[in-house]
DNA sequence: TTAATAGCGGTATTATAAATGCATCTTTTG
DNA sequence: CAAAAGATGCATTTATAATACCGCTATTAA
């Protein structure tokens, strides 16, 4: 049921960039002290959300990154299922389980697992940083904080 | 999302257990050459669940396990919660996320989670293990093969 | 045309937690 | 009291997530 680090830090990542005006870019560097994650970390993060069109990266002096589409095109589910390596709940194949043959088990924890993910498919990156929330409030704060500092 | 072996070496013991005459021993030993699991393995699953009531565990010579309740009366949501450690999707405390406060996030996939065991909720063991099904075929079968030889 | 900035990408290492194994105990019955 | 069977604590191994390292490529300005 716990999702991997990689799968917060890209949520933690796009509510950032949801937070900055469009097409502003904003920094690996910036994204690493803000959160306190290191550099690396946050650079295979964004390169994987880069390659799903989630983010743009641009290279160079004075890249950076933005979001790929807006917030409202960019639905939750989408992001866990690129970040989540392993989904499925339970693995009856390697090695076989001696009563994988007709097991009414697999159906209902798959069946549960999509009940996880279309509640998670029912919000965007939108819902997540609405314009008057305490959310987009901090993420300000903090991008100012990190500005002042450079 | 993935469950732990425990979880799921949890639900092959009970769905074994329901297969059996009511009052019925297996012993650990059997359901370790079944399922070819190590038998302190096994153990520490059984032990676990004799202690939430699912099992009745006999100790002393002619031994065993038998199930602590009726099947019907062993909601699958209930071994899950038992069986897993960490349920909690996302750890947001420690180290502290700075966008914590007020995150949206959160709630959504608590809430999925939510989502995910109370779809586990709706079934019992008896679900498993139906009068006619091929599970309890399979069962009776490896049962009967194991007896065999012993 | 080079220095500085910033993202790219492969590989290696470390940390954490799950999975497994070991040793020794107690309980029950013939 | 011996054999069978479960109880329990601790140690070890393994898997994989998390992190770090290193050299590369792209872009821009002096």
């Amino acid at each position: 049921m716990k999702l991997t680090k990689h799968t917060d830090y890209a949520f933690r990542v796009l509510i950032y960039l949801a937070g900055y005006e469009k097409d502003k870019l904003a920094t690996i560097k910036e994204v690493t002290e803000v959160f306190d994650i290191s550099r690396d970390h946050v650079m295979k993060i964004v390169q994987k959300l880069a390659k799903a069109g989630f983010v743009d990266a641009v290279r160079g002096k004075f890249g950076g990154m933005r979001l790929g589409r807006n917030a409202a095109d960019i639905n939750l589910r989408d992001v866990v299922t690129l970040m989540e390596v392993t989904l499925a709940p339970v693995n009856c194949e390697t090695p076989l389980c001696r009563i994988a043959q007709g097991c009414q088990l697999q159906a209902i924890l798959f069946d549960a697992q999509e009940m996880f993910l279309s509640h998670i498919g029912q919000y965007t990156l939108s819902d997540l940083v609405k314009p008057q929330s305490e959310t987009l409030y901090i993420i300000k704060a903090l991008g100012e904080s990190f500005a002042a500092k450079n």
